[in-house]
DNA sequence: CCTTGACTTAAAGTTAACTTTAGATGATAT
DNA sequence: ATATCATCTAAAGTTAACTTTAAGTCAAGG
């Protein structure tokens, strides 16, 4: 089964222009065109696609996923390589969990002083009560920040 | 206590022209400058920039956040508005950690084939056999991309 | 007094990742 | 046969978030 650019593109949720784009640059070094030309995706490129852009998402640059396609290419002599890749993108991953995680921490109090100051028509009062329902860290960590 | 600009660019982790830009495009309302002209932070100033960098982790624009401190500065007509971004960002950061699960899953399973195929020095065994140590879901999903 | 260092502004430059434009080609439908 | 698509290429344009540059001001130290 072959897919057409578009196919792909409405299947991956990106643009026409974005997959030539990622060809253009080297991202799907396998990928082939039919005899009028076209790029015609096997299964195989659009699983291609699918790992590009996991690896986006784990904070790689498109220089970065190229070069791995290449390592890919080049066979067994580069498995070390891609397994230290996969390594340090699960590091990468795990700090970045952990950072939005402190982000909800300052959404989730924020949530809470608003929904407060809300019920009482002003700031006024929750700017400067202590807060009851809120853990303790959280609030020693965020309470300083009421100006906005 | 005051802080200079390069003071806070240390703490805060940001450069010094980055800071100028933040208040350039009105990102810090209440900064104020000393009468020599230099900007002089307060601890509030402080915050706002610590608030600043929750926002935009949490995956606001810029001008949303120049946004948001313009509502802060219009007192309590605005804590519903404020309120409503908090919860909308909520939303977005647990939708973002989610998708980094994700992202997780598929560098845990690459991690796992290519722990396999270094200890082979290939990757035709891994590539071909069904994998007993991996979460039935996770080989279900990503056994197709074995090229990259 | 003069140099040094930290600060200032305004404006131009940078970077990544696309997006848009213009013009061309090929297959299909009327 | 001709119009309509979907595709193609090459090149220029866009956007956000800075960064860099150039030229100037101000306070402190030797």
């Amino acid at each position: 089964m072959k897919y057409s650019i578009s196919e792909v593109a409405d299947k991956m949720n990106l643009t026409v222009p974005t997959l030539r784009y990622y060809d253009n640059i080297g991202l799907l070094p396998k990928l082939k065109k039919d005899k009028s030309g076209n790029r015609s995706f096997t299964e195989e490129n659009v699983e291609t696609v699918r790992v590009i852009q996991y690896l986006k998402k784990s904070g790689m640059q498109l220089t970065e996923i190229k070069e791995f396609m290449k390592w890919c290419q080049q066979g067994d002599s580069t498995i070390e390589k891609r397994l230290n890749l996969f390594k340090k993108q699960k590091e990468n991953v795990l700090a970045e969990i952990e950072r939005l995680q402190e982000t909800l921490n300052l959404i989730k109090y924020k949530e809470w002083y608003y929904t407060k100051a809300l019920k009482d028509g002003t700031e006024q009062y929750v700017k400067n009560l202590p807060l009851e329902k809120m853990p303790k860290e959280i609030q020693e960590e965020f309470k300083k920040c009421h100006n906005c």
